[in-house]
DNA sequence: TTGAAAGCGGTACCAT
DNA sequence: ATGGTACCGCTTTCAA
């Protein structure tokens, strides 16, 4: 019996063992309709013989693509981002792409490493805050195909996000109809575009209240409860509209910790509607992940299409998926409050 | 002023226009100190000028490698996978190699996927229930370097997982010290390894009480609800110990409609530590998830490393992280307990 | 229908 | 130090 063979064979030698050229292994293997039946099945079984699968790399130097297309995040913690991955994982593959993620995180490389992915694809998605905005022009003017997502439109890139400021103004006016009239927004504007927009809508629903803007650094529960600390023992709002669940979870338990009842003594609302806030009765407001990332996934295979086809360019496209606001009890009492 | 190159440029035009050899562009840009200063200026001004980005497909077709690596994982869904990935991510990126993704989860076509995947990089991270043992074992003897994530060890592959079965037993003891008699497991052994190692403790640790095996279908939040129902309305236990959290906050859901206090009434166990068990009280079992993923990560980069040197290769490693109880409400009343 | 051969865009060995 | 060139393994004309 003879030993299975332990390293890659290639067509040269598949082509050998069934006595024709690289050529027509390259067409049976591929199903071409120019080879016989008979030489087609020869070749296969001889494929199979030898264990021969065609080096990726190979095959995307002679066809000039990757069969591959990416997605830059800043980072997978926190259920909000493995989802929207998960999302356009899904869909990149169902259309026979395969993924390659990178995360930025704390990277102190970031644009490098952006740059580098993108020789490695057909096509990347690239999410909010990861790289700057000319890192993401100079890959798109280069040729590549771009998605932009949960992120501020660049000029000539299509870009998916769903609605921030709209949905934010609904909580911060339910908030004043509850009669919370000190309202802190904790978070950082500057720190992501989605933040940003919250925080636009918060203010917008503010009016009969006192809106008060605290910079947390960080969207991350410890930040929140840090935030919170300095929060709960000087301005003592009676609302705090968290950046998004995480920062709110912290703050619920910093106003445990403080001996603060919620919603009587302190509302506190978040953003995304994770699993966690279910269980800690959190009003926030939930996105649509998982069709975000679908979305920029679908979107890209669009355009990588378009750029092999003549088809002219079609115009970049924009697209803000709706959230909806989900009321629970954080918020305040709604026994006799119907909103 | 000159059109930037929308298309990418070749090594061929980079060193027409420095006047060189495309061998010294080649050295040039990769910081061989077979070329005069003078020369390497002019090169990498050249490169500049035209955008260049060596072609990676050519690139690892000459050098042999892809210098990628991947982890194929069932789902994203739940933190548990992201947070995996996100370690596995983190260390196979600081040690210079791209990440490929893979979710099989209802891929009809898994292990299709994974060989194609297999084509694509140095190396490959298994998870769980993705492909079967012969799928691992065709690519591991291929002479792909292959590390299993929380999965049974196949022959000369090796395995990192987190402990199962001793905090699983501490676990059970513990309930059956808060006075349980009537302990039902909630998850099905066979849906994967990991769950099994649960179930297996668990068995361990019920000496003194009865214990029923419930096979939920399913690691999800409805799964556990769905199951929940049933066995709130028929087998009445006095502790249900769930096969992980998502399932485990699906019966704290159905519990409460029921109008069943938990602890008082039952007991819930999980396993995780999601973020969520947290604000539901509920007593679980930590898992270093991050490193988990770390170490395969760190695992797979000297495998190819071997591979690649001449050292002869090692035998196959295995290791089990430790993971750690985390008690909560949930399991009982700790107000006169001590445990 | 099949084969020969010219790329695809690099790397690295061998001369010079 | 630099250039010439033989691969790397596959796809795709172009002829036969």
């Amino acid at each position: 019996m003879a030993m299975k063979a332990l390293s890659k064979a290639t067509i040269y030698q598949v082509a050998q063992l069934a006595g024709v050229s690289i050529a027509t292994v390259s067409r049976a293997l591929r199903d071409s309709d120019l080879v016989t039946a008979e030489t087609r099945e020869r070749v296969r079984s001889a494929a199979r013989e030898l264990n021969f699968t065609p080096s990726r790399p190979a095959r995307s130097l002679a066809e000039g693509r990757h069969a591959a297309n990416g997605i830059v995040f800043p980072d997978l913690i926190g259920p909000y981002y493995a989802e929207v991955v998960l999302g356009y994982e899904a869909t990149a593959a169902a259309s026979g792409s395969s993924v390659l993620i990178l995360a930025t995180n704390g990277r102190p490389d970031a644009a490098a490493a952006v740059r580098e992915l993108a020789g490695r694809v057909d096509g990347l998605t690239v999410m909010g805050r990861t790289v700057d905005d000319e890192v993401v022009a100079g890959i798109a003017s280069a040729g590549l195909p771009v998605v932009l997502l949960a992120r501020d439109p660049v000029d000539g890139v299509d870009t998916v996000r769903a609605g921030n400021s709209g949905t934010a103004r609904a909580l911060a006016e339910h908030l004043v109809g509850h009669g919370h009239r000190t309202i802190t927004f904790l978070g950082d504007p500057d720190e992501s575009p989605d933040v940003a927009g919250r925080y636009a809508g918060v203010r917008a629903g503010s009016k009969g209240a006192r809106l008060t803007l605290v910079r947390g650094k960080g969207l991350d529960l410890d930040s929140g409860r840090r935030a919170a600390e300095q929060l709960l023992t000087h301005e003592k709002p009676d609302a705090v509209i968290c950046a998004n669940d995480e920062v709110a979870l912290g703050v619920l338990l910093a106003a445990s910790e403080h001996g603060l009842r919620v919603p009587e003594d302190l509302a506190v609302t978040g953003w995304d509607d994770l699993l966690a806030a279910r269980f800690a009765g959190l009003t926030t407001v939930r996105q649509p992940m998982r069709e975000l990332g679908a979305t920029a996934a679908r979107w890209l295979n669009r355009r990588i299409d378009e750029n092999s086809g003549e088809q002219n360019r079609t115009a970049a496209r924009r697209r803000i998926l709706a959230t909806e606001l989900v009321i629970r009890q954080s918020c305040g009492s709604h026994e006799e409050v119907r909103s």
